[in-house]
RNA sequence: GAGAUAUUAGCUCAGCUGGUUAGAGCGUCGGUUUGUGGUUCCGAAGGUCGUGGGUUCGAAACCCAUAUGUCUCCCCA
Protein backbone atom coordinates (compact mmCIF):
# COMPACT_ATOMS: atom_id res chain seq x y z
CA UNK A 1 0.00 0.00 0.00
CA UNK A 2 0.79 3.61 -0.70
CA UNK A 3 1.62 5.43 3.06
CA UNK A 4 -0.33 8.40 3.59
CA UNK A 5 -1.48 10.49 6.70
CA UNK A 6 -4.88 11.94 7.06
CA UNK A 7 -6.06 15.15 5.57
CA UNK A 8 -5.10 18.04 7.54
CA UNK A 9 -2.13 16.09 9.50
CA UNK A 10 1.54 16.67 9.63
CA UNK A 11 4.60 14.85 10.97
CA UNK A 12 7.15 16.76 12.04
CA UNK A 13 10.57 16.27 10.81
CA UNK A 14 13.60 16.35 13.65
CA UNK A 15 14.43 19.67 12.46
CA UNK A 16 10.88 21.04 12.61
CA UNK A 17 10.42 19.47 15.98
CA UNK A 18 13.63 21.26 17.30
CA UNK A 19 12.27 24.77 15.91
CA UNK A 20 8.31 23.98 17.31
CA UNK A 21 10.02 23.14 21.14
CA UNK A 22 12.04 26.26 20.81
CA UNK A 23 8.73 27.99 20.86
CA UNK A 24 7.21 25.82 23.49
CA UNK A 25 10.10 26.38 25.41
CA UNK A 26 9.34 29.72 24.80
CA UNK A 27 6.13 30.49 25.79
CA UNK A 28 6.68 27.80 28.43
CA UNK A 29 9.40 30.17 30.41
CA UNK A 30 7.17 33.32 29.88
CA UNK A 31 4.43 31.43 31.29
CA UNK A 32 6.04 30.30 34.57
CA UNK A 33 7.73 33.49 34.95
CA UNK A 34 4.16 35.31 34.82
CA UNK A 35 3.19 32.56 37.61
CA UNK A 36 1.03 29.88 35.29
CA UNK A 37 0.81 26.92 36.10
CA UNK A 38 0.97 23.58 33.55
CA UNK A 39 -2.16 21.51 33.23
CA UNK A 40 -3.16 18.12 30.60
CA UNK A 41 -6.00 17.09 29.78
CA UNK A 42 -7.45 14.34 27.91
CA UNK A 43 -7.45 14.07 24.24
CA UNK A 44 -10.76 12.92 24.02
CA UNK A 45 -13.96 14.20 26.33
CA UNK A 46 -17.11 13.32 26.53
CA UNK A 47 -18.70 14.11 23.60
CA UNK A 48 -21.65 16.22 25.79
CA UNK A 49 -18.75 18.20 27.38
CA UNK A 50 -17.75 20.26 24.04
CA UNK A 51 -21.43 20.01 22.11
CA UNK A 52 -22.88 23.10 22.14
CA UNK A 53 -20.17 25.18 23.06
CA UNK A 54 -18.66 26.31 20.23
CA UNK A 55 -22.10 27.34 18.33
CA UNK A 56 -23.97 25.25 15.83
CA UNK A 57 -20.77 25.80 13.29
CA UNK A 58 -18.95 24.65 15.59
CA UNK A 59 -20.31 21.18 16.59
CA UNK A 60 -20.36 20.45 13.41
CA UNK A 61 -16.60 20.73 13.70
CA UNK A 62 -16.30 18.32 16.12
CA UNK A 63 -14.15 15.17 15.65
CA UNK A 64 -16.42 12.34 17.39
CA UNK A 65 -15.26 8.91 17.78
CA UNK A 66 -17.15 5.71 17.18
CA UNK A 67 -17.85 3.66 19.95
CA UNK A 68 -16.56 0.20 20.14
CA UNK A 69 -17.96 -2.66 20.41
CA UNK A 70 -21.10 -1.62 18.60
CA UNK A 71 -21.60 -5.24 17.24
CA UNK A 72 -21.29 -6.68 20.20
CA UNK A 73 -24.48 -5.48 21.63
CA UNK A 74 -27.24 -6.90 22.78
CA UNK A 75 -30.44 -7.53 20.44
CA UNK A 76 -32.58 -5.09 22.35
CA UNK A 77 -29.86 -2.48 22.23
CA UNK A 78 -29.30 -3.31 18.19
CA UNK A 79 -32.31 -2.35 17.33
CA UNK A 80 -32.22 1.13 18.71
CA UNK A 81 -28.83 1.29 16.77
CA UNK A 82 -30.37 0.62 13.78
CA UNK A 83 -32.44 3.73 14.16
CA UNK A 84 -30.43 5.74 15.09
CA UNK A 85 -27.63 4.65 12.65
CA UNK A 86 -30.22 5.84 9.70
CA UNK A 87 -30.51 8.73 11.42
CA UNK A 88 -27.67 9.78 11.16
CA UNK A 89 -27.14 8.68 7.45
CA UNK A 90 -29.78 10.87 6.54
CA UNK A 91 -28.70 13.95 8.24
CA UNK A 92 -26.14 14.95 10.97
CA UNK A 93 -26.55 13.50 13.87
CA UNK A 94 -25.13 11.76 17.03
CA UNK A 95 -26.56 9.65 19.83
CA UNK A 96 -24.67 8.28 22.94
CA UNK A 97 -25.38 4.60 21.37
CA UNK A 98 -23.49 5.41 18.46
CA UNK A 99 -20.74 8.19 19.93
CA UNK A 100 -19.74 8.70 23.50
CA UNK A 101 -16.46 10.71 23.04
CA UNK A 102 -15.08 13.56 20.89
CA UNK A 103 -12.07 14.87 20.39
CA UNK A 104 -10.78 17.88 22.45
CA UNK A 105 -11.66 20.77 20.32
CA UNK A 106 -10.15 23.33 21.92
CA UNK A 107 -8.24 23.56 25.63
CA UNK A 108 -10.65 26.18 27.12
CA UNK A 109 -13.70 24.10 27.99
CA UNK A 110 -11.62 21.41 28.78
CA UNK A 111 -10.15 23.74 31.27
CA UNK A 112 -13.30 24.57 32.59
CA UNK A 113 -14.62 21.07 32.72
CA UNK A 114 -11.52 20.44 35.26
CA UNK A 115 -12.08 23.81 37.11
CA UNK A 116 -15.23 22.66 38.36
CA UNK A 117 -14.76 18.71 38.75
CA UNK A 118 -11.48 20.10 40.96
CA UNK A 119 -12.77 23.26 42.32
CA UNK A 120 -12.68 22.37 45.95
CA UNK A 121 -8.83 21.76 45.59
CA UNK A 122 -7.83 24.57 43.50
CA UNK A 123 -6.57 28.02 44.93
CA UNK A 124 -8.11 30.59 43.54
CA UNK A 125 -7.48 32.66 41.05
CA UNK A 126 -6.29 29.66 39.27
CA UNK A 127 -3.42 30.73 36.75
CA UNK A 128 -2.66 27.41 34.00
CA UNK A 129 -1.17 27.44 30.98
CA UNK A 130 -1.72 24.37 28.99
CA UNK A 131 -0.01 23.51 25.22
CA UNK A 132 -1.90 20.79 23.17
CA UNK A 133 -3.04 19.65 20.47
CA UNK A 134 -6.59 19.95 19.12
CA UNK A 135 -8.65 18.21 16.70
CA UNK A 136 -11.07 19.88 14.02
CA UNK A 137 -12.87 18.57 11.26
CA UNK A 138 -12.45 22.07 8.86
CA UNK A 139 -11.41 21.89 5.73
CA UNK A 140 -7.34 22.49 5.87
CA UNK A 141 -6.09 25.56 3.92
CA UNK A 142 -3.01 27.73 4.33
CA UNK A 143 -2.33 27.58 8.73
CA UNK A 144 -5.01 25.90 8.91
CA UNK A 145 -5.44 21.59 9.72
CA UNK A 146 -7.44 19.55 11.27
CA UNK A 147 -4.85 18.80 13.86
CA UNK A 148 -3.15 21.70 15.48
CA UNK A 149 -1.46 22.59 18.64
CA UNK A 150 -2.89 25.19 20.78
CA UNK A 151 -0.84 27.09 23.80
CA UNK A 152 -3.48 28.47 26.17
CA UNK A 153 -3.24 30.70 29.04
CA UNK A 154 -5.74 31.64 31.64
CA UNK A 155 -6.92 33.16 34.93
CA UNK A 156 -10.12 31.76 36.66
CA UNK A 157 -11.25 33.35 39.42
CA UNK A 158 -10.88 36.77 39.52
CA UNK A 159 -12.54 39.88 37.63
CA UNK A 160 -9.32 42.20 38.46
CA UNK A 161 -8.16 44.03 34.86
CA UNK A 162 -4.51 43.28 36.07
CA UNK A 163 -5.05 39.60 34.74
CA UNK A 164 -6.47 41.14 31.52
CA UNK A 165 -3.10 43.78 30.91
CA UNK A 166 -1.17 40.89 32.50
CA UNK A 167 -2.16 38.48 29.39
CA UNK A 168 -1.60 41.33 27.06
CA UNK A 169 2.09 41.86 28.21
CA UNK A 170 2.76 37.77 28.32
CA UNK A 171 1.82 37.99 24.32
CA UNK A 172 4.12 40.97 24.01
CA UNK A 173 7.36 39.26 25.57
CA UNK A 174 6.40 36.21 23.68
CA UNK A 175 6.40 37.76 20.25
CA UNK A 176 9.68 39.57 21.51
CA UNK A 177 11.03 36.85 22.40
CA UNK A 178 10.25 34.73 19.27
CA UNK A 179 11.58 37.84 17.48
CA UNK A 180 8.28 38.18 15.16
CA UNK A 181 8.11 42.05 13.40
CA UNK A 182 5.33 43.90 13.19
CA UNK A 183 2.91 42.53 15.84
CA UNK A 184 -0.09 44.58 16.81
CA UNK A 185 -2.59 43.56 19.35
CA UNK A 186 -6.10 44.34 18.79
CA UNK A 187 -8.28 45.12 21.63
CA UNK A 188 -11.91 45.70 22.31
CA UNK A 189 -14.79 44.75 24.91
CA UNK A 190 -17.85 43.05 24.17
CA UNK A 191 -19.74 45.54 26.15
CA UNK A 192 -18.68 48.17 23.77
CA UNK A 193 -19.88 46.27 21.10
CA UNK A 194 -23.13 45.89 22.77
CA UNK A 195 -23.36 49.57 23.49
CA UNK A 196 -23.06 49.88 19.60
CA UNK A 197 -25.51 47.71 18.84
CA UNK A 198 -27.65 49.82 21.69
CA UNK A 199 -26.82 53.49 20.16
CA UNK A 200 -27.48 52.11 16.62
CA UNK A 201 -30.66 51.10 17.98
CA UNK A 202 -30.24 47.57 17.37
CA UNK A 203 -29.48 46.25 20.86
CA UNK A 204 -31.10 42.30 19.92
CA UNK A 205 -28.64 42.17 16.93
CA UNK A 206 -25.40 42.95 18.45
CA UNK A 207 -24.03 39.40 17.39
CA UNK A 208 -25.20 40.26 13.78
CA UNK A 209 -23.82 43.44 13.85
CA UNK A 210 -20.49 42.40 15.06
CA UNK A 211 -20.49 39.42 12.20
CA UNK A 212 -20.34 41.97 9.78
CA UNK A 213 -17.90 44.44 11.11
CA UNK A 214 -15.47 42.00 11.44
CA UNK A 215 -14.88 41.49 7.63
CA UNK A 216 -14.04 45.17 7.75
CA UNK A 217 -10.63 44.42 6.73
CA UNK A 218 -11.33 42.27 4.40
CA UNK A 219 -14.28 43.51 2.10
CA UNK A 220 -14.17 47.27 3.16
CA UNK A 221 -16.86 49.64 4.29
CA UNK A 222 -18.89 49.00 1.14
CA UNK A 223 -19.64 45.06 1.91
CA UNK A 224 -19.88 45.85 5.31
CA UNK A 225 -22.75 47.97 4.99
CA UNK A 226 -24.81 45.75 2.09
CA UNK A 227 -24.04 43.07 5.21
CA UNK A 228 -25.38 45.18 7.83
CA UNK A 229 -28.03 46.27 5.76
CA UNK A 230 -29.11 42.29 4.91
CA UNK A 231 -29.20 41.82 8.34
CA UNK A 232 -32.11 44.27 8.88
CA UNK A 233 -30.33 47.13 10.09
CA UNK A 234 -31.16 50.16 9.07
CA UNK A 235 -29.80 53.44 7.19
CA UNK A 236 -29.69 55.46 10.44
CA UNK A 237 -28.17 52.52 12.44
CA UNK A 238 -25.49 51.51 9.91
CA UNK A 239 -24.77 55.88 10.28
CA UNK A 240 -24.23 55.74 13.74
CA UNK A 241 -22.01 52.96 13.65
CA UNK A 242 -19.83 53.86 10.57
CA UNK A 243 -19.54 56.90 12.67
CA UNK A 244 -18.45 55.23 15.95
CA UNK A 245 -15.84 52.84 13.98
CA UNK A 246 -14.80 55.89 11.92
CA UNK A 247 -13.20 57.42 14.78
CA UNK A 248 -9.31 57.56 14.60
CA UNK A 249 -6.12 58.41 16.76
CA UNK A 250 -4.01 57.45 19.52
CA UNK A 251 -5.85 55.06 21.98
CA UNK A 252 -6.30 57.98 24.22
CA UNK A 253 -7.94 59.94 21.77
CA UNK A 254 -10.27 56.78 20.68
CA UNK A 255 -11.17 56.10 24.13
CA UNK A 256 -12.14 59.57 24.86
CA UNK A 257 -13.95 59.82 21.46
CA UNK A 258 -15.94 56.55 22.51
CA UNK A 259 -17.15 58.09 25.68
CA UNK A 260 -18.16 61.19 23.97
CA UNK A 261 -20.06 58.93 21.40
CA UNK A 262 -21.44 56.06 24.21
CA UNK A 263 -23.09 58.10 26.75
CA UNK A 264 -26.38 56.65 26.25
CA UNK A 265 -25.28 53.43 26.72
CA UNK A 266 -23.97 52.57 30.12
CA UNK A 267 -23.24 49.10 28.79
CA UNK A 268 -21.11 50.58 26.49
CA UNK A 269 -19.36 53.04 28.80
CA UNK A 270 -18.32 50.27 31.15
CA UNK A 271 -16.76 48.83 28.24
CA UNK A 272 -14.56 52.00 27.33
CA UNK A 273 -13.61 52.23 31.06
CA UNK A 274 -12.57 48.57 31.17
CA UNK A 275 -10.26 49.29 28.24
CA UNK A 276 -9.07 52.53 29.43
CA UNK A 277 -8.32 50.68 32.80
CA UNK A 278 -6.78 47.27 31.09
CA UNK A 279 -4.31 49.98 29.08
CA UNK A 280 -3.53 51.64 32.36
CA UNK A 281 -2.69 48.34 34.01
CA UNK A 282 -0.82 47.41 30.91
CA UNK A 283 1.50 50.31 31.05
CA UNK A 284 2.44 49.93 34.39
CA UNK A 285 3.56 46.43 33.71
CA UNK A 286 4.94 47.12 30.48
CA UNK A 287 8.60 46.53 29.61
CA UNK A 288 10.68 49.17 27.74
CA UNK A 289 11.92 46.53 24.67
CA UNK A 290 8.66 45.40 23.79
CA UNK A 291 7.53 46.73 20.04
CA UNK A 292 4.23 45.36 19.67
CA UNK A 293 1.55 47.77 19.43
CA UNK A 294 -1.49 47.99 21.28
CA UNK A 295 -4.73 49.46 19.41
CA UNK A 296 -7.85 49.60 20.21
CA UNK A 297 -10.12 49.00 17.42
CA UNK A 298 -13.96 48.69 17.62
CA UNK A 299 -14.36 46.75 14.67
CA UNK A 300 -12.34 43.72 16.38
CA UNK A 301 -15.21 40.56 16.96
CA UNK A 302 -14.13 37.45 17.89
CA UNK A 303 -16.07 34.63 17.23
CA UNK A 304 -16.37 32.64 20.15
CA UNK A 305 -20.26 32.72 22.29
CA UNK A 306 -18.79 33.09 25.12
CA UNK A 307 -16.24 36.17 25.64
CA UNK A 308 -17.59 38.91 27.68
CA UNK A 309 -15.59 41.46 27.82
CA UNK A 310 -11.94 42.84 26.56
CA UNK A 311 -11.08 40.97 23.71
CA UNK A 312 -7.93 40.49 22.09
CA UNK A 313 -6.60 39.74 18.95
CA UNK A 314 -2.87 39.35 17.74
CA UNK A 315 -1.75 39.70 14.16
CA UNK A 316 1.13 40.57 12.39
CA UNK A 317 1.91 42.51 9.54
CA UNK A 318 4.86 41.02 8.17
CA UNK A 319 3.61 38.43 6.45
CA UNK A 320 0.45 37.19 5.08
CA UNK A 321 -1.76 34.87 7.57
CA UNK A 322 -4.90 35.25 9.95
CA UNK A 323 -4.42 36.07 13.32
CA UNK A 324 -1.94 34.76 15.73
CA UNK A 325 -3.22 34.37 18.72
CA UNK A 326 -6.35 35.84 20.13
CA UNK A 327 -8.75 35.62 24.20
CA UNK A 328 -10.56 37.47 25.95
CA UNK A 329 -13.08 37.76 29.35
CA UNK A 330 -15.50 35.03 29.78
CA UNK A 331 -17.61 35.78 32.89
CA UNK A 332 -19.80 32.05 33.12
CA UNK A 333 -17.82 29.85 31.41
CA UNK A 334 -17.49 27.26 34.52
CA UNK A 335 -21.74 28.26 34.52
CA UNK A 336 -22.09 25.42 31.62
CA UNK A 337 -21.03 22.87 34.15
CA UNK A 338 -22.96 23.83 37.37
CA UNK A 339 -20.50 26.41 38.99
CA UNK A 340 -22.17 29.78 38.47
CA UNK A 341 -19.85 33.50 39.30
CA UNK A 342 -16.72 32.06 38.73
CA UNK A 343 -15.28 35.10 35.99
CA UNK A 344 -11.83 33.86 33.87
CA UNK A 345 -10.33 35.22 31.34
CA UNK A 346 -7.54 34.13 29.07
CA UNK A 347 -5.52 33.89 25.82
CA UNK A 348 -4.38 31.28 23.25
CA UNK A 349 -1.29 31.15 21.01
CA UNK A 350 -1.75 29.65 17.31
CA UNK A 351 1.59 27.95 17.51
CA UNK A 352 1.26 26.54 13.52
CA UNK A 353 0.97 29.51 12.42
CA UNK A 354 3.40 30.88 14.42
CA UNK A 355 5.82 28.88 13.11
CA UNK A 356 5.03 29.14 9.32
CA UNK A 357 5.42 32.78 10.09
CA UNK A 358 8.76 32.19 11.54
CA UNK A 359 9.60 30.20 8.88
CA UNK A 360 8.70 32.66 6.67
CA UNK A 361 10.99 35.31 8.17
CA UNK A 362 13.83 32.93 8.66
CA UNK A 363 13.59 33.97 12.58
CA UNK A 364 14.49 30.92 14.31
CA UNK A 365 18.05 30.81 16.02
CA UNK A 366 20.81 29.20 13.85
CA UNK A 367 21.59 27.43 16.59
CA UNK A 368 18.21 24.78 16.00
CA UNK A 369 20.38 23.03 13.02
CA UNK A 370 19.94 19.75 13.59
CA UNK A 371 23.00 17.14 14.01
CA UNK A 372 25.12 16.36 17.29
CA UNK A 373 27.98 17.38 18.34
CA UNK A 374 30.96 15.02 17.53
CA UNK A 375 31.09 11.99 15.45
CA UNK A 376 33.45 9.40 15.36
CA UNK A 377 34.88 7.53 12.64
CA UNK A 378 34.91 4.03 12.58
CA UNK A 379 38.15 2.36 11.52
CA UNK A 380 37.35 -1.54 12.42
CA UNK A 381 39.47 -3.53 14.64
CA UNK A 382 41.41 -2.16 17.64
CA UNK A 383 41.03 0.94 16.91
CA UNK A 384 37.07 0.23 16.98
CA UNK A 385 37.94 -0.27 20.74
CA UNK A 386 39.75 2.56 21.21
CA UNK A 387 37.11 4.82 19.54
CA UNK A 388 34.28 3.05 22.01
CA UNK A 389 36.52 3.72 24.93
CA UNK A 390 37.24 7.47 23.85
CA UNK A 391 33.21 7.65 23.03
CA UNK A 392 32.32 6.58 26.78
CA UNK A 393 34.32 9.12 28.03
CA UNK A 394 33.12 11.98 25.74
CA UNK A 395 29.58 11.51 26.67
CA UNK A 396 30.75 11.04 30.33
CA UNK A 397 31.75 14.84 29.91
CA UNK A 398 28.35 15.78 29.37
CA UNK A 399 28.68 15.96 25.54
CA UNK A 400 26.58 14.31 23.07
CA UNK A 401 28.56 12.11 20.53
CA UNK A 402 28.34 8.69 18.70
CA UNK A 403 30.59 6.61 16.69
CA UNK A 404 29.83 5.06 12.91
CA UNK A 405 28.17 2.12 13.33
CA UNK A 406 30.24 0.14 11.13
CA UNK A 407 33.74 0.20 9.47
CA UNK A 408 32.48 1.60 6.44
CA UNK A 409 34.86 3.34 3.63
CA UNK A 410 36.25 6.63 4.97
CA UNK A 411 34.70 8.82 2.57
CA UNK A 412 31.05 7.27 3.08
CA UNK A 413 31.84 8.47 6.74
CA UNK A 414 33.07 11.72 6.03
CA UNK A 415 29.48 12.08 3.81
CA UNK A 416 27.33 10.97 6.73
CA UNK A 417 29.19 13.72 9.18
CA UNK A 418 29.05 16.24 6.89
CA UNK A 419 25.07 15.50 6.00
CA UNK A 420 24.08 15.35 9.84
CA UNK A 421 25.68 18.66 10.45
CA UNK A 422 28.36 17.55 13.36
CA UNK A 423 30.37 20.08 14.65
CA UNK A 424 33.09 17.81 15.17
CA UNK A 425 34.24 14.63 13.82
CA UNK A 426 37.21 12.47 15.70
CA UNK A 427 39.53 9.88 13.90
CA UNK A 428 40.56 7.14 16.28
CA UNK A 429 43.18 5.62 14.32
CA UNK A 430 46.25 3.82 14.00
CA UNK A 431 48.38 6.25 15.00
CA UNK A 432 46.24 7.85 17.08
CA UNK A 433 45.77 4.94 19.56
CA UNK A 434 49.43 4.53 19.34
CA UNK A 435 50.11 7.30 20.38
CA UNK A 436 46.89 7.81 22.79
CA UNK A 437 45.70 11.04 21.18
CA UNK A 438 43.24 11.95 18.54
CA UNK A 439 42.75 13.96 15.67
CA UNK A 440 39.83 15.99 15.92
CA UNK A 441 38.68 17.77 13.21
CA UNK A 442 36.63 20.84 13.18
CA UNK A 443 33.78 20.40 10.41
CA UNK A 444 33.43 24.25 9.88
CA UNK A 445 36.34 25.38 9.37
CA UNK A 446 37.98 22.01 8.21
CA UNK A 447 40.98 22.67 11.02
CA UNK A 448 42.46 19.49 12.26
CA UNK A 449 45.21 18.46 15.33
CA UNK A 450 46.09 15.79 16.92
CA UNK A 451 45.54 15.86 20.83
CA UNK A 452 44.58 14.27 23.87
CA UNK A 453 41.48 13.74 25.26
CA UNK A 454 41.44 15.82 27.55
CA UNK A 455 42.34 19.00 25.41
CA UNK A 456 39.37 17.70 22.48
CA UNK A 457 36.58 17.53 25.52
CA UNK A 458 37.77 21.12 26.44
CA UNK A 459 37.60 22.02 22.26
CA UNK A 460 34.19 20.35 22.36
CA UNK A 461 32.30 22.11 25.20
C1' G B 1 -21.17 22.80 3.09
C1' A B 2 -20.20 25.59 -2.20
C1' G B 3 -16.69 26.91 -6.10
C1' A B 4 -11.61 27.22 -8.52
C1' U B 5 -6.94 24.92 -9.41
C1' A B 6 -2.97 21.42 -9.20
C1' U B 7 -1.04 16.14 -8.79
C1' U B 8 4.65 13.14 -13.91
C1' A B 9 11.47 9.53 -10.45
C1' G B 10 13.11 10.41 -3.27
C1' C B 11 12.80 16.30 -4.23
C1' U B 12 11.91 20.56 -7.80
C1' C B 13 9.91 20.51 -12.42
C1' A B 14 9.90 19.83 -18.43
C1' G B 15 6.84 16.89 -21.61
C1' C B 16 4.21 21.03 -28.22
C1' U B 17 -3.24 21.23 -30.80
C1' G B 18 -3.66 13.09 -28.30
C1' G B 19 1.18 9.68 -31.98
C1' U B 20 7.16 5.02 -31.17
C1' U B 21 11.01 2.43 -25.69
C1' A B 22 8.16 9.54 -20.64
C1' G B 23 12.99 13.51 -19.88
C1' A B 24 16.26 17.17 -16.95
C1' G B 25 18.56 19.08 -12.53
C1' C B 26 19.32 17.85 -7.62
C1' G B 27 19.46 13.66 -4.43
C1' U B 28 20.46 8.19 -3.79
C1' C B 29 23.63 4.00 -4.74
C1' G B 30 28.26 1.90 -6.95
C1' G B 31 33.30 2.85 -8.79
C1' U B 32 37.47 6.43 -8.78
C1' U B 33 44.14 2.19 -3.86
C1' U B 34 38.91 1.93 3.06
C1' G B 35 42.83 8.54 6.35
C1' U B 36 39.82 13.58 4.83
C1' G B 37 33.29 15.64 4.00
C1' G B 38 30.96 20.06 2.39
C1' U B 39 33.62 20.94 -3.50
C1' U B 40 36.65 15.95 -8.97
C1' C B 41 35.44 12.49 -12.65
C1' C B 42 32.82 7.83 -14.52
C1' G B 43 28.61 4.81 -14.15
C1' A B 44 23.89 2.76 -12.38
C1' A B 45 19.31 2.22 -10.22
C1' G B 46 14.74 4.56 -9.69
C1' G B 47 8.19 6.25 -12.88
C1' U B 48 1.04 1.45 -12.02
C1' C B 49 2.26 9.62 -15.28
C1' G B 50 -2.40 10.32 -7.59
C1' U B 51 -6.43 6.28 -7.97
C1' G B 52 -10.75 4.11 -10.72
C1' G B 53 -13.67 4.34 -14.98
C1' G B 54 -14.65 6.30 -20.07
C1' U B 55 -13.68 8.43 -25.29
C1' U B 56 -10.03 6.85 -29.17
C1' C B 57 -6.65 2.72 -33.89
C1' G B 58 -3.69 5.16 -30.02
C1' A B 59 -4.23 8.96 -23.55
C1' A B 60 0.68 11.67 -19.07
C1' A B 61 -2.42 14.93 -22.36
C1' C B 62 -9.60 14.87 -23.63
C1' C B 63 -14.29 13.50 -20.36
C1' C B 64 -16.48 11.62 -15.51
C1' A B 65 -15.80 10.07 -10.50
C1' U B 66 -12.61 9.90 -6.28
C1' A B 67 -8.21 11.03 -2.89
C1' U B 68 -4.70 14.69 -1.42
C1' G B 69 -2.49 19.77 -1.67
C1' U B 70 -3.36 25.03 -2.63
C1' C B 71 -6.85 29.28 -3.22
C1' U B 72 -11.85 31.91 -2.70
C1' C B 73 -16.71 31.83 0.10
C1' C B 74 -18.09 30.22 5.05
C1' C B 75 -15.86 29.74 9.63
C1' C B 76 -11.61 29.80 12.49
C1' A B 77 -6.00 29.23 15.45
Amino acid sequence: MKPSIPQGTRDFSPIVVRRRQYIFNTLRSIFENYGFQPLETPAMENLQTLTGKYGEEGDRLIFKILNNGLHEKKDSDKEKLNEEWSKLLSKPYSSPIITERALRYDLTIPFARFVVMNQNDLAFPFRRYQMQPVWRADRPQRGRYREFWQCDCDVVGSTSLINEAELLCIYQAAFHELNIPKITLKINSRKLLAGLAEIAGVPLQMMEMTIALDKLDKIGWDGVTKELQQRGIDENGILRIKEVIGINGKNIEKIAALKNQMQSSEIGLQGIQELEQTIAYQQQLSSGVWQSEILVDVSLARGLNYYTGVIVEVTTDAVKMGSLGGGGRYDDLTGLFGLKGLSGVGVSFGIDRIYDVMEELNVFPVQLVPGGKVMLVNFGGENESYALKVLQQIRNAGIAAEIYPDAAKFDKQMKYANKRGFAFVVLPGDEEREKQLLSVKNFTTGEQQMISLQEAILKFQ
